[in-house]
RNA sequence: GGCCCGUUCGUCUAGCGGUUAGGACAUCGCCCUCUCAAGGCGAAGAUCACCAGUUCGAAUCUGGUACGGGCUACCA
C-alpha cells in the first residue's frame, strides 16, 4: 500500500482568488511527488460555489502554476482521460451519486430551514450540549414520504446518514500517522444545497475516487474533514486513498497567512522580481528538507530527491529575508549572458533604458555589466537603479556626493588628474584604467578614499557603485572624460 | 463548548534511546577593499514548551498540563 507503482496526486484550487503562497507550496508538493515517483499530476479546479468562482481567477491560477514551472498530467489545457477537470462540468456525476445514496438510505431529505437549525444550534449551547451539531431532526421522516415532499418542491437539502454504531473513523496520515475520531461526533453534514450544488465534502471524494487519485496531499486545515469524506467512501462503497495533511504557512506572528502580512498571492512575488525557481526553492523548503544540510534545491532536485517522509508536521513561519537570500543566490548562480538576457534586458527595457534586443547588438559589453551588477542584485528591478548611471551623456550627481566627494579639498585635483592620466589611454578598459589611476592618489598626497570616491561621484553621480574601471569601461573613454570634466565645475579646490 | 493537530536557536530545519544538540537565514565581529555589494573567517544564539513516568541512559518512548493552530457552514 505504501509504495503505489504509479500515484495518482492532485492540486485542487478553488478559482476564487488567486493563487496563493499557502496553495502555491501544496501545489508544489504535489507536482514533486508526482515527478519524483513517476507518478501523475492532475490539476482540478473546484468551482462548485458559481458564486465566488469565476474564468478570470481560474486564468489567473494556471498563468501562476506554469510561471512556478509546476505542469500538469491532466487538467484544464491539457485534458486528460479521467476528464472534465472543472469540478461545475461534473454536476451530473454528482447528483447521480446522491441520488444512489438516497435510494440506499445512506442519505436522507432534510427540511429544516437555516433559522430552525440556529436555534437547535442555540439550544444545545444553552444546555452545554458538548454535541453543538445537527440533530438528525429529518432522519426520522419517512423516505417515501420525504421523496414525495421533495418532488413536490419542498426546499430541502440532501445529508449524509453517519451510521449509529460506525464507532472510531480511522484516517490513515502519512504525515501524521493514524488519527482517530470518533463517528458519534460529526453530525449528518450536507451533501446536496438547497440549490442542487453539491458541497466540498462529496465532490472531493467523488472526483478523487473517479479521477483515482492514490494520495492525497494538501494542507492540514483539511484534517478534520477528513472523517467526514471517508464515511463519504464507506457510503459509496469506495476505498479511501492515502492522505498526507502538510503543516500551514503562517505570518510572523504565528497567525495564518493572510493580507495583513504583505503579498500573498505568488502575482505579487513575480511582480517584485523574485525568481520562479527561487520561489520553488523557498516554499519546498517551507516544511520539507533535503536532508537537514542543503539549502539550494532546484525544481530538478525535487523531481528527483522529493519525499512526503521527510514533510514536517509543526507550521512553518514565512520568512521573506531567507526568500530574499535563495533569489540572490539563484541570480549570482546564472552566467553573465543568462543574467544579461534574462534580468538586465527585460528589466531595463521596462524601465526604459534599454530596447529588446539590445544584448544582441552588443554581447560583450552586456555581459561585463552582468558581471559587475549580479552579486549587487537582490531582486531583479536592483538592476534599474544600479545602472542607471550608464544611460544618457551626462549624469545627475546627487546632493550626497556633491557634498560629501565633490566638496572635499582636492576634489578639483582628483579630477584633472584622472583626466590628464585616462586621456592618453588607447585600450579603454577596466584594467587599464584602474591601472593609470593607481599611482594617482600618492602623487597628489591624497588618501585613496579622497580620490576615488571624487571620481565615482563624477561618473556614477552617487557615493556608491558598482567597480569603477569597469564603470568606466561600459561608460566608454568620450562619456568618462566628459563627465570628468563637467564634475570639475562643481569641484571644490 | 466539543473534537483534532502541533511545540528543537529570533526564523526555516537536522535529529528518529547514548551527539560538545548539526546546518541555513537573520544578527554581531574580523579580514578583503576606492564606495556599495559579494566573498572568506569567526562569535553569539536552543535548560529541545512544562510536569511526571518508562529506562543504566530521553529532544527522541508513554501520560498529563500549558500555549498555539485547525475543524465544528446549505465556503473550499
Amino acid at each position: 500500500m505504501a509504495t503505489t507503482p504509479h500515484p495518482r496526486v492532485r492540486f485542487a484550487p478553488s478559482p476564487t482568488g488567486k493563487l496563493h503562497v499557502g496553495g502555491a507550496r501544496t501545489a508544489v508538493f504535489n507536482w514533486a511527488f508526482a515527478r519524483a515517483t513517476g507518478g501523475v499530476f492532475v490539476l482540478r479546479i473546484e468551482d462548485t460555489d458559481p458564486e465566488r468562482s469565476t474564468a478570470e481567477n481560474e486564468q489567473v491560477i494556471l498563468r501562476a502554476m506554469r510561471w512556478l514551472g509546476l505542469d500538469w498530467d491532466e487538467g484544464p489545457e491539457v485534458g486528460g482521460g479521467y476528464g472534465p477537470y472543472r469540478q461545475s462540468e461534473r454536476f451530473d456525476r454528482y447528483d447521480e451519486l446522491v441520488e444512489r445514496l438516497l435510494a440506499e438510505g445512506k442519505a436522507y431529505y432534510c427540511f429544516c430551514t437555516p433559522e430552525q437549525l440556529e436555534a437547535d444550534r442555540e439550544a444545545a449551547r444553552a444546555r452545554k450540549d458538548p454535541f453543538q451539531g445537527y440533530q438528525r431532526t429529518c432522519r426520522s421522516i419517512d423516505p417515501a414520504e420525504a421523496k414525495a415532499r421533495a418532488e413536490a418542491g419542498e426546499p430541502c437539502v440532501v445529508r449524509l446518514k453517519v451510521p449509529e454504531d460506525r464507532g472510531d473513523v480511522l484516517v490513515h496520515d502519512i504525515i501524521h500517522g493514524d488519527v482517530t475520531f470518533n463517528a458519534a461526533e460529526l453530525d449528518d453534514f450536507v451533501i446536496r444545497r438547497t440549490d442542487g450544488s453539491p458541497t466540498y465534502n462529496f465532490c472531493v471524494v467523488a472526483d478523487d475516487s473517479a479521477m483515482a487519485i492514490t494520495h492525497v496531499i494538501r494542507g492540514d486545515d483539511h484534517l478534520s474533514n477528513t472523517p467526514r469524506q471517508v464515511l463519504v467512501y464507506e457510503a459509496l462503497g469506495l476505498e479511501p486513498p492515502l492522505f498526507a495533511h502538510v503543516p500551514m504557512i503562517c505570518g510572523p506572528d504565528g497567525k495564518k497567512l493572510s493580507k495583513r502580512h504583505g503579498a500573498t498571492s505568488v502575482e505579487e512575488w513575480r511582480d517584485e522580481g523574485y525568481d520562479p525557481e527561487a520561489f520553488v526553492n523557498y516554499l519546498a523548503l517551507l516544511g520539507w528538507s533535503l536532508d537537514g544540510e542543503t539549502t539550494m534545491v532546484s525544481r530538478a532536485t525535487l523531481a528527483k530527491e522529493f519525499s512526503l517522509d521527510r514533510i514536517s508536521k509543526n507550521p512553518a513561519v514565512f520568512d521573506t529575508k531567507k526568500l530574499q537570500w535563495l533569489n540572490a543566490e539563484y541570480l549570482k548562480a546564472m552566467g553573465d549572458e543568462e543574467f544579461a538576457r534574462e534580468v538586465l534586458e527585460p528589466q531595463l527595457t521596462a524601465a526604459g533604458l534599454a530596447e529588446a534586443g539590445c544584448v544582441d547588438a552588443n554581447p560583450a559589453w552586456w555581459s561585463l555589466l552582468a558581471e559587475i551588477l549580479k552579486p549587487r542584485t537582490k531582486l531583479a528591478p536592483d538592476v534599474v537603479g544600479l545602472s542607471r548611471f550608464l544611460f544618457g551623456e551626462g549624469v545627475e550627481i546627487d546632493e550626497k556626493a556633491r557634498a560629501k566627494a565633490l566638496g572635499k579639498e582636492g576634489a578639483a585635483a582628483a579630477l584633472e588628474a584622472a583626466e590628464a592620466a585616462l586621456l592618453p589611454l588607447e585600450r579603454f578598459t577596466g584594467d587599464e584604467i584602474d591601472a593609470a589611476l593607481e599611482p594617482l592618489p600618492d602623487e597628489l598626497g591624497q588618501s585613496k578614499r579622497v580620490f576615488y570616491q571624487a571620481i565615482r561621484a563624477a561618473e556614477t553621480g552617487s557615493l556608491a557603485s558598482p567597480p569603477l574601471g569597469a564603470s568606466m569601461e561600459l561608460l566608454g573613454k568620450g562619456r568618462s572624460l566628459k563627465r570628468l570634466e563637467a564634475a570639475l565645475e562643481l569641484a571644490s579646490a
